[in-house]
DNA sequence: TTGCAAGCGGAACTTCGTTTCCGTTATCGT
DNA sequence: ACGATAACGGAAACGAAGTTCCGCTTGCAA
């Protein structure tokens, strides 16, 4: 039923070049990529663009979607995963500091989740749900400050992210560094 | 020398009410207020709000300067005051993350130092002055971590002013949570 | 092979915010 | 009081970015 009827095979094939052209451009201009320039990066006309997504914030939506899927996917793993669960925690940070780090549109869509609240929601749950267990698991192995909530984690990460974005232009901020106290704040004394 | 030969009365006060209206204009709409806006606040015209500040960024510039200005001088006041070194520091963060949760313009401009870096260099050095005497102290009394720098504390309040901007959009972040949390990472173990 | 709907390209248009310009008005020294 | 001139107001020009439109092309079914 929602096998919205099979597309014609070039409008597939340019779906999917505008798909990645976006992701690279939006990877290192941020936020404020241009869509002509997007256009052209896929090799097709602005027209194609807009009637593959109708908006740029569309557009946005589309990756951003993608994006916290892969996350929600590695935070499941992660929280399933052996090992002790602080370092499991930090892991998972570790790894949303690196896609941020390398993907300026990813880090400003977490960072400043703003707009972007609504579509988040849907994979959200799953990322709440993963955290929470790997918070769970924390505390009971006493790892974990007890008064630990997954706001904290998401506060934690927006920062994180934020920090990652403007290590463009401060060359002395690190995201790892930011890592490395902060969540220090979560342990446990 | 320096004294640019006096202005004319009725300039000095528009002059004034430009800087007071775009004040009220950039803390409530953020940096995206607009200047024919700011110049209805002020009771003037789009012309008279130029001839003070050639651009908008010249205008938005002076405001920053004002406000780091500012919280050079009260970082500079913490740091001679009395009381435990710790809780100064804290007392530091809070009035920064007070400031930045009412006004939007100083939270954008704390939380993505991106383009203010040169207008703040001039202030940042008494800022950074206040803030490592703080660590000094902070570390001697063997209450912060012994390899806390100022770039952290950068960082953590740049975090700071991006969570208390977002308090706008996500009612589940509280600044004065993160600081609770975050800062904790600075403390010594 | 042929018909035609789906899809395409990209110039043109819209929107919206910044900045300029110039006729008018207010200040200030004499 | 008066004239020179500094400052004002705000309509209009400009510029940048997103979006629309329409004549042309291409894939697919018959």
């Amino acid at each position: 039923m929602s096998a919205t009827k099979p597309m014609r095979a070039d409008a597939l094939r340019n779906r999917e070049k505008v798909l990645e052209a976006a992701r690279a451009a939006f990877a290192t201009e941020g936020q404020d990529a241009q869509m002509p320039d997007i256009a052209k990066r896929a090799g097709v006309g602005v027209g194609t663009v807009y009637r593959h997504f109708p908006t740029k914030e569309a557009l946005v939506e589309a990756l951003v979607r993608d994006h916290f899927s892969r996350i929600a996917d590695i935070a499941e793993a992660v929280a399933a995963a052996e090992g002790e669960p602080w370092d499991r925690l930090v892991m998972l940070a570790e790894i949303c500091g690196e896609r941020c780090a390398s993907d300026r549109g990813l880090a400003a869509a977490v960072a400043g989740s703003r707009e972007m609240l609504g579509v988040i929601a849907g994979q959200e749950s799953r990322l709440r749900a993963a955290t929470t267990r790997l918070l769970d698991d924390g505390r009971a192995a006493g790892q974990v400050r007890a008064d630990a909530t997954v706001e904290d984690v998401s506060m934690l990460m927006c920062s994180l992210a934020n920090i990652a974005d403007m290590e463009n232009s401060r060359p002395d901020f690190s995201w790892r560094r930011y890592l490395e106290v902060a969540f220090d704040g979560m342990r446990a004394r």
